[in-house]
DNA sequence: ATAAGTTGATATTTATAAATATCAAATATT
DNA sequence: AATATTTGATATTTATAAATATCAACTTAT
């Protein structure tokens, strides 16, 4: 985890090629919310170091512990993000990422809340959250 | 939620026609760590209503929300069961349920901790996520 | 100019999870 | 006595998620 970790640097099939899978399927990671890489004004893709972390603790979670896409996606959804950036009462009260548990919160289109001033891929709850095992280690750290 | 939600009543094989799946799989869904029937001194199984409720969600999460059974208990293994059942923190670092994130809590064999004196059929813990949709509640329950 | 990227859609392949179906030998239920 | 249950193992089928491979029309990078 150096300074570097969550500069935007791999092209797409770059990155794709680094973790040997197609660029397609980075593209479906992405779709499914499981991830969220960098993009540039024009559109392009550019993928950190901490981004292939996190695509590799994806490919153990599918190919290795047999969690499914909506799985994991299922799992990321319950990381508490409303105590990690200290949302309000009100900013709770608008915000789907809370009431439900269906998908990731940075893959809300946020509105009328706390988050809707905030970059999901410079907040600290899709930041932190790199490795998707940690969902647990974060629940227990908030409440001790 | 009447008195009788968690009297064992129904034999394995009533349970699967109810469910329409084969007695089989039923003994699977136990196997995998998803449901803990109570079991008779002969060891024959019968199954409560609040079971059946447990088994429709488990259906309803593998054939609709497409979540994989190693999904759905790692899902169920981020359950703050040390907060439930008030874990002091000798009982923590004795058990693996919370140490790690792998299965739930119910699974385990506790030994020196809190629940090796408890029957975890009878555990609120168990007994409180009869719909496996509510970890989000709990975990905001909790933090309130 | 060539190569690499974009979105969006569709189609196919591959791998495997989920479920069913067996078997045997024993015990319990009604 | 007939039926249903148990464990444990193995084998097979079925359904489908995951991944790849297309295509087109277009934009960007080098």
């Amino acid at each position: 985890m150096n300074e570097d970790t969550f500069k935007p640097k791999y092209p797409i099939r770059e990155a794709a090629r680094i973790l040997n899978v197609s660029v397609h399927t980075l593209r479906m990671y992405e779709k499914e919310g499981l991830i969220l890489p960098y993009q540039k004004e024009t559109g392009h893709r550019l993928y950190s170091d901490s981004d292939i972390e996190r695509l590799k603790c994806i490919r153990t979670a599918i190919n290795e512990k047999k969690i499914s896409i909506a799985g994991i996606r299922s799992m990321l959804s319950l990381i508490p993000c409303w105590e990690i950036v200290s949302c309000t009462e009100q900013d709770r009260t608008n915000c789907q990422a809370y009431a439900e548990a269906k998908k990731p919160c940075w893959t809300y289109n946020h509105i009328n809340n706390l988050c809707a001033s905030i970059e999901c891929v410079k907040c600290e709850v899709y930041m932190s959250f790199q490795d998707c095992t940690t969902v647990k280690e974060a629940i227990k750290n908030i409440l001790n």
